[in-house]
DNA sequence: CTTGGTAGAACGAACGTTCTATCTTATGGA
DNA sequence: TCCATAAGATAGAACGTTCGTTCTACCAAG
């Protein structure tokens, strides 16, 4: 008897190598047939642990807003937050490999225009998003719910701007995207 | 004999009709015989004046580029650059209705995965900001190319954040837009 | 009588999904 | 300890649909 076969752990795999061949190929041109290949599965049991190909995209959704939350968390024990958020913030733009971003562009892109999966994608968001607000009040920001969203705009535009152009040093938007979230951050500028 | 037919009148119905069928249900969502009955046309007909669905997204995004470009032009001619162009900015995200918001994400998204209209759009978006960048140095702004850059990543972002919450007034964004707009500005910010 | 616009049926492929059967593992009474 | 049995995991063929596209023919002007 190999190690119990635990639910959790199968769905993982799949939701891993769907998040793969979608970042890979797109998620319009990855067929469920080439998700069960690239797993050495048959359709039936693919089915089995996913009842469709949008509940994969649901449960890709949710593990991308966990992971996010858990970084936030992490940040919650610095010490000055006006300067490890700009540093994590510019990390994670950098950090972030080009499929991986187009996969967030697309899916996010497709889920909005689903009636089922759209309001999922904006409880996510704003979920971290009321998050981040929660940490940027304890530090003593005004305003937070504004300063929140301001820094969610600025990490989509930068995430959006890696995919048009992939090759672009980000170091040459560093001193802008310091200024706007001194701006963003001080406390005179949420007025 | 009605007046007479002109090639690109016919072609410029199709792509109108194209992008109101992929803003208002989706790229994906929208077949080729969604797009014929919208025009009462028949597919042969369809086919005789774009040789593939990509051709139109490809013409699709000629237009847009052309559009901007049109948009960015016009700004040229105002007094004081460092205010029109913020005032100017705000506008453009303000007016795209929530439907065109989402036509453009999902378009782009599609297209930036397609290896032949990729580079189309890069192009598109190159030029683009190569004009404005020429528009910002000649108001003095210093790194025109940095400033042009950090203004098209605020403005993805903001896009971006109207897909995702199109009902949030983005007069809660005014602020730090305006304080990051100074700052790219301004002529120390982009040293 | 040629050329360019139009129609509509048809094509082959691919899609997401379902169905039925089989194999494996855990369980529990004899 | 062993076998019956139920439950879960897996396989793979098949389904019905829809997709983008092509083909062939017809029509209307010049």
């Amino acid at each position: 008897m190999p190690p119990i076969h635990r639910n959790s752990d199968r769905r993982t795999e799949i939701l891993e190598a769907a998040a793969r061949l979608f970042a890979e190929r797109g998620f319009h041109a990855t067929s469920m047939r080439d998700l069960c290949s690239a797993l050495g599965m048959s359709p039936g049991n693919l089915y089995h642990w996913f009842p469709s190909k949008q509940a994969i995209v649901a449960a890709f959704i949710e593990a991308d807003r966990a992971e996010t939350a858990a970084r936030l968390a992490a940040l919650a024990s610095t010490r000055d937050l006006r300067v490890a958020l700009p540093r994590q913030l510019l990390a994670i733009v950098t950090e972030a490999s080009e499929p991986a971003i187009r996969l967030y562009l697309e899916v996010y892109a497709t889920a909005l225009r689903d009636p089922e999966l759209a309001p999922l994608v904006r409880a996510a968001d704003a979920a971290v998003r009321a998050q981040l607000a929660g940490l940027l009040r304890a530090s003593g920001v005004p305003v937070p719910d504004r300063a929140a969203l301001a820094i969610f705009a600025l990490l989509d535009g930068l995430m959006a701007r890696r995919a048009i152009e992939p090759a672009r040093d980000l170091a040459d938007l560093a001193a802008p995207v310091a200024a706007a979230l001194r701006a963003i951050l001080a406390p005179k500028a949420a007025r």
